[in-house]
DNA sequence: AAACCGGGGGA
DNA sequence: TCCCCAGGTTT
């Protein structure tokens, strides 16, 4: 299925990945994230309605707040039925305070979709059952295509729900990802702009490991850089472990590959 | 492509 | 102050 017609030309207009250089940067970011990842709660389950609550909550809001809301929403609302049954008064109560109140209605409305229609919320005549990757069934599907269907859930939540909760093989791209991998593979993209965000996506793709298990660790593992080392304002390129495979990594490198940026003061 | 949606935090 | 933050939807 897909890539049928797809000819023999070049695909992008992206940097020319090697293999040996991805697979050298997924080694060393996944063992950096197996050392020095923060210790959040939702990483620790794989019921996908609760990392969906979460992915919603995190967007464009910072972890330290959403701890406190993930925690009591999930008290409140501790499963996708018993959210679909409550009054939306009192799911955006449970909102109060986190900003973006259309990603509570939506979240709502796709709890009631979801439990009420089954697959058909997302466009599907019938579907299987999907499991989460702890085993349990899950009225949420698996690929990210179809969870990309249900309202609020756009390129990046389908993707990180696919392999945070059924530990697919998906590629995800967030604005932490975006700068990591246009910093490390492709200084001259610039991730504000929607043109290049595609080319972001196809070097996500690229960058991911042969399994869906080892995807988990691979994705948290490039939003934990962005949101650690490689951050927006301040990179700590001292304390990063691709820096040897990083096209824009600010150490002194004595290679002679760089134009000069002997800009001194 | 740009506007819009919130509120808090860091540099 | 500015701008960033596990974005998505609408115009």
């Amino acid at each position: 299925m897909g890539a049928a017609l797809t000819p023999a030309r070049r695909r992008s207009a992206g940097p020319r990945l090697d293999k040996a250089e991805l697979r050298a940067f997924g080694t060393k970011l996944r063992a950096w994230y197996r050392r020095n990842a923060r210790d959040l709660p939702w990483r620790k389950t794989r019921d996908p309605y609760a990392i969906l609550v979460s992915e919603l909550m995190l967007q464009q809001t910072q972890v330290s707040r959403v701890l406190e809301y993930w925690q009591r929403f999930l008290r409140r609302f501790p499963t996708l039925q018993q959210l679909a049954k409550a009054d939306e008064r009192h799911v955006l109560e449970q909102w109060q305070g986190l900003g973006y109140y259309a990603r509570a209605r939506n979240l709502h409305k796709l709890s009631r979709a979801v439990v009420r229609e089954g697959a058909a919320a997302w466009g599907d005549a019938d579907a299987a059952t999907a499991v989460a990757a702890d085993g349990r069934p899950s009225p949420l599907p698996a690929e990210a295509e179809k969870l990309r269907r249900l309202p609020g859930i756009g390129a990046y939540t389908a993707g990180a729900v696919s392999t945070f909760a059924f530990e697919r093989r998906a590629a995800l791209v967030d604005t932490n990802v975006a700068r990591v991998l246009a910093r490390v593979f492709a200084p001259k993209l610039n991730p504000k702009r929607p043109r290049d965000l595609t080319l972001l996506w196809q070097i996500s793709e690229a960058t991911l490991p042969r399994t869906g298990k080892a995807t988990w660790t691979h994705n948290q593992a490039l939003m934990e850089l962005g949101a650690l080392v490689c951050t927006a304002r301040v990179k700590r390129c001292g304390a990063c472990p691709v820096t040897s495979v990083c096209r824009s990594a600010e150490t002194a490198r004595a290679d002679a590959d760089s134009r000069g940026r002997a800009r001194r003061r």
